[in-house]
DNA sequence: GCCGGAACGC
DNA sequence: GCGTTCCGGC
C-alpha cells in the first residue's frame, strides 16, 4: 500500500502530462512548440535562439496557424496563442525573454529534464539558429561522452532495459491518437513531420532537439547496445542509432514489457535502472535504505550514490535526480584538464526502476506502487489576490515573468543548486576551498547575466545570494584536489538541495526507496573507493572533511533517512501565491536542511559539496532509451487533427 | 507587443 | 486542467 506519495518523487504536474495522461490526450502548446522547434522545416517560423531553451517565433502568424491547425482552431492567431503561452509563465514552463519580441524561453530545468532530459538546450551562442540549442561548448548539459570508448567503459551498465519501451508505446499511442481519429485534418506539421517521424521512428523526433552535428551516435550507439539490467550486454534490438538522435529509440517495447499505464514519459524517461549507483542513498541502494553498514560494498554503493547525487544536483536537483543520465557539462575551466570527462555523467537513476515498476503496476503486473508522487504547482492567485490586495497585484503583475523563470541554463542551474544547497546549508568549515569561492561559476551564468532577460529565471531558481558564489564548482576543486576524482562525495540529499530549490522551483522529488535494479553497483568500479578515508576526509570541503569516512557515511546516511522521512517539501512557488506561504515553506525547508546538517556535527552539507568536487564519475549515464521514446512520443502527438 | 483577468468550452 | 476568446491596459 505504499502510495506513490510515500516513496515517489514529486514532479510538476505538467511534466507528466504530455503524453501519458490519459485525460489529457491533446497536445499541449509547449509540446507543440518544442516539436516545431525540433523540426528543421519550421526553423523559419520558430527556432531556438541564443540562450538555453530560448526560442524566437519568427513568424507568429504562421506558428499560430500551425497551432490552430493542430488544434483545429482555425481562428487561432498569435494573440491567442501568446495568451496561452503566457499561461505558462505561471506554470513556469516558459517565460518571456524580455526585450525580445516573440522570444520566449523554456524552463528546461523542469521541462527538459523531465520530459526531455537529454536535450541540451541552449547553447545558444555557438549554435546556429537552425540547430537546437544544443551543447556547444559544454557549458550546458549534454550527452556524455563523446567517444564510445569512454562511454562504454563506464557506462556499459547503463543501458536501460526495455522498461520504457512499453511506456513509450503507450505514449505514442495516446499522442498519436490525438485528434486524428475521425477527423483528420492533418496539420502541416503532421505532414511534414509525421512522415519522417513515423517512418523512421521516434528517435527522429528529437532530431531537432539535439544538435545534429554532435557526435551523438557514438553515445547512442552505446546506448543502443544496452545491456540488460543485470548488466549483461545485449544488443539493442531495434535501436537505430541515428547520428542525429541520441536516443536509441526503439519502437518496440523492451523485454521488460512494462507498460506504463499512467506513467508519463517523463517518468519513463528517467533513469536507467540498472545502474549501480543511485543518486542518493535513500534512493538507491537497497541496502542503504534500511540500514547502513560499513561493508565495502555498501560503502561503495553509498559513495556512488553520493557521487551521483552530486552530479545530479550539480545540474539540477529535480531534473537530475530523475535523469541522472544526463551529462552535465561543466563549465570549461582552464584549470580543468578534461572537459570531456568533466561532464557529469549522471548515473542512471534508480528511479527508472521505480518507474518501471510503476508502469508495470499497470500492465506489467509488477504492481509496485509507484514511487513517484508529484505535486502540482499552486495556481497563481491572480485575480483574487489582486482584488483583495491591490498592492500585491501590482507587484505581481510587474514581475510576472520573473516568477516563471526558473530555468536559466544548465550552468546556472547547477549553480543554483549548489548555491542553494551549499551556501545555505553552510559549508563553511571548509578552509581548503578557499579558492573555490572565486572559481568562476560558469560560462552560463555569465551568459545569463549578460542576458538579463532571464533575470526572471534566475529569480526563481537562484537566490541572489546563493547564486554565484558558493556553488562554485567544487568539482573543480575537487579535481584539483584529487585529480582522479574520486568520488567520495557526499552528495546532498535531494531535499537539502531542494530546499532552496524547492522553494524556488517548487517541485521536489523524492526518491523512492526502491533499490536499484541491478546491483550493478558492483559493476562500478566505484569511483571511488579510491577515496580512502584518509584522503577523503581531507578532501571534502564541507564540514565533512575532517570527519572520518565512516562517520561521514553515517552521517550521510542519517541525513538521508531524515530526508526521506521528511519527504520533501516542494512547492511550487508562485510568486503570488507564495508570497505569504513561502515564508513558511522556506523556513521549513531551510530548517530541515539545517537540521540534517546538524545532525551529526553540524557540518551539514559538506558532504554534498564534497560530492560536487568529485571528479567525473564514470559515465554511467546512458540516455535511457525510454526517455527517448517518450520524447519521441511527443512528436507523435502532433499528428492529430 | 505584451500582460493578465474573465468567461467559456471541452 | 488546458486552453480559447475577448478585452482593457501598459
Amino acid at each position: 500500500m505504499k502510495t506513490p506519495a510515500d516513496t515517489g518523487f514529486a514532479f510538476p504536474e505538467w511534466a507528466y502530462k504530455p503524453e501519458s495522461s490519459p485525460g489529457s490526450r491533446q497536445i499541449q502548446l509547449w509540446h507543440f512548440i518544442l516539436e516545431l522547434l525540433r523540426k528543421e522545416e519550421y526553423h523559419d517560423v520558430i527556432a531556438w535562439q541564443g540562450d538555453y531553451g530560448e526560442f524566437v517565433i519568427k513568424d507568429p502568424d504562421e506558428v499560430a496557424r500551425l497551432w490552430g491547425a493542430r488544434k483545429c482552431k482555425p481562428q487561432m492567431n498569435y494573440d491567442k496563442l501568446s495568451r496561452a503561452l503566457r499561461y505558462y509563465y505561471n506554470k513556469r514552463i516558459l517565460h518571456k525573454t524580455k526585450g525580445k519580441r516573440f522570444t520566449y524561453k523554456f524552463n528546461f530545468n523542469k521541462l527538459v529534464l523531465v520530459n526531455y532530459p537529454f536535450i541540451d538546450m541552449g547553447s545558444g551562442r555557438g549554435v546556429p539558429q537552425s540547430a537546437p540549442p544544443v551543447p556547444t561548448g559544454g557549458t550546458h548539459f549534454r550527452f556524455p561522452p563523446s567517444t564510445p570508448s569512454e562511454v562504454l567503459s563506464s557506462s556499459e551498465e547503463l543501458r536501460s532495459p526495455g522498461m520504457f519501451s512499453s511506456v513509450a508505446r503507450r505514449m505514442a499511442r495516446g499522442s498519436v491518437s490525438d485528434c486524428s481519429d475521425g477527423t483528420s485534418t492533418n496539420s502541416e506539421l503532421e505532414e511534414a513531420v509525421g512522415a519522417d517521424e513515423r517512418g523512421v521512428g521516434p528517435d527522429r523526433a528529437f532530431r531537432g532537439l539535439l544538435p545534429p552535428r554532435l557526435p551523438h551516435d557514438s553515445l547512442f550507439r552505446v546506448y543502443g547496445g544496452a545491456p540488460n539490467p543485470a548488466g549483461l550486454p545485449r544488443p539493442a534490438p531495434r535501436v537505430h542509432p541515428e547520428p542525429l538522435s541520441p536516443f536509441p529509440v526503439s519502437p518496440l517495447p523492451g523485454p521488460g514489457g512494462l507498460l506504463a499505464p499512467t506513467l508519463s514519459p517523463a517518468l519513463s524517461m528517467t533513469p536507467t535502472p540498472h545502474l549501480p549507483y543511485t543518486p542518493s542513498p535513500s534512493l538507491s541502494s537497497p541496502m542503504m535504505g534500511s540500514h547502513f553498514s560499513f561493508n565495502p560494498e555498501d560503502m561503495k554503493h553509498y559513495l556512488q550514490a553520493h557521487t551521483q547525487s552530486v552530479y545530479n544536483y550539480h545540474l539540477s536537483p529535480r531534473a537530475f535526480l530523475h535523469y541522472p543520465n544526463i551529462v552535465i557539462p561543466q563549465p570549461h575551466r582552464p584549470t580543468l584538464e578534461k572537459p570531456a570527462t568533466h561532464h557529469l555523467h549522471a548515473p542512471p537513476l534508480p528511479l527508472s526502476h521505480s518507474l518501471s515498476q510503476h508502469a508495470g503496476a499497470g500492465e506489467d503486473g509488477q504492481q509496485h506502487p509507484s514511487p513517484f508522487k508529484f505535486k502540482l504547482q499552486p495556481p497563481p492567485l491572480g485575480r483574487k489576490q489582486r482584488e483583495s490586495g491591490s498592492s500585491l497585484a501590482a507587484s505581481a503583475s510587474s514581475s510576472s515573468s520573473s516568477l516563471s523563470s526558473s530555468f536559466t541554463g544548465s550552468g546556472q542551474t547547477s549553480n543554483s543548486v549548489l548555491a542553494a544547497g551549499a551556501p545555505k546549508i553552510k559549508v563553511e568549515p571548509i578552509s581548503d576551498i578557499e579558492s573555490e569561492e572565486e572559481v568562476e561559476v560558469t560560462d552560463i551564468s555569465e551568459e545569463d547575466e549578460l542576458n538579463h532577460n532571464d533575470e526572471d529565471a534566475r529569480g526563481d531558481i537562484f537566490t541572489p545570494a546563493a547564486r554565484h558564489h558558493h556553488h562554485h564548482h567544487q568539482l573543480n576543486n575537487h579535481h584539483q584536489a584529487n585529480g582522479n576524482g574520486s568520488s567520495h562525495s557526499a552528495p546532498l540529499p535531494p531535499h537539502s538541495n531542494h530546499d532552496d530549490d524547492a522553494e524556488d522551483d517548487e517541485e521536489v522529488f523524492k526518491t523512492p526507496a526502491t533499490p536499484p535494479i541491478g546491483s550493478a553497483g558492483l559493476a562500478f568500479p566505484l569511483i571511488s573507493l579510491k577515496s580512502e578515508p584518509g584522503q577523503a576526509a581531507p578532501i571534502s570541503p564541507g564540514g565533512t572533511r575532517c570527519i572520518p569516512l565512516k562517520l561521514r557515511f553515517k552521517r550521510r546516511w542519517s541525513e538521508d533517512q531524515k530526508m526521506e522521512a521528511d519527504g520533501e517539501r516542494d512547492e511550487a512557488e508562485d510568486k503570488k501565491v507564495r508570497a505569504e506561504g513561502e515564508e513558511e515553506v522556506e523556513g521549513k525547508t531551510e530548517e530541515a536542511g539545517r537540521r540534517v546538517g546538524e545532525v551529526e556535527n553540524g557540518g551539514g552539507r559538506g558532504g554534498v559539496i564534497l560530492g560536487l568536487m568529485l571528479p567525473p564519475p564514470p559515465t554511467q549515464r546512458r540516455a535511457s532509451s525510454e526517455l527517448q521514446r517518450a520524447t519521441a512520443q511527443l512528436s507523435l502527438e502532433n499528428t492529430g487533427c
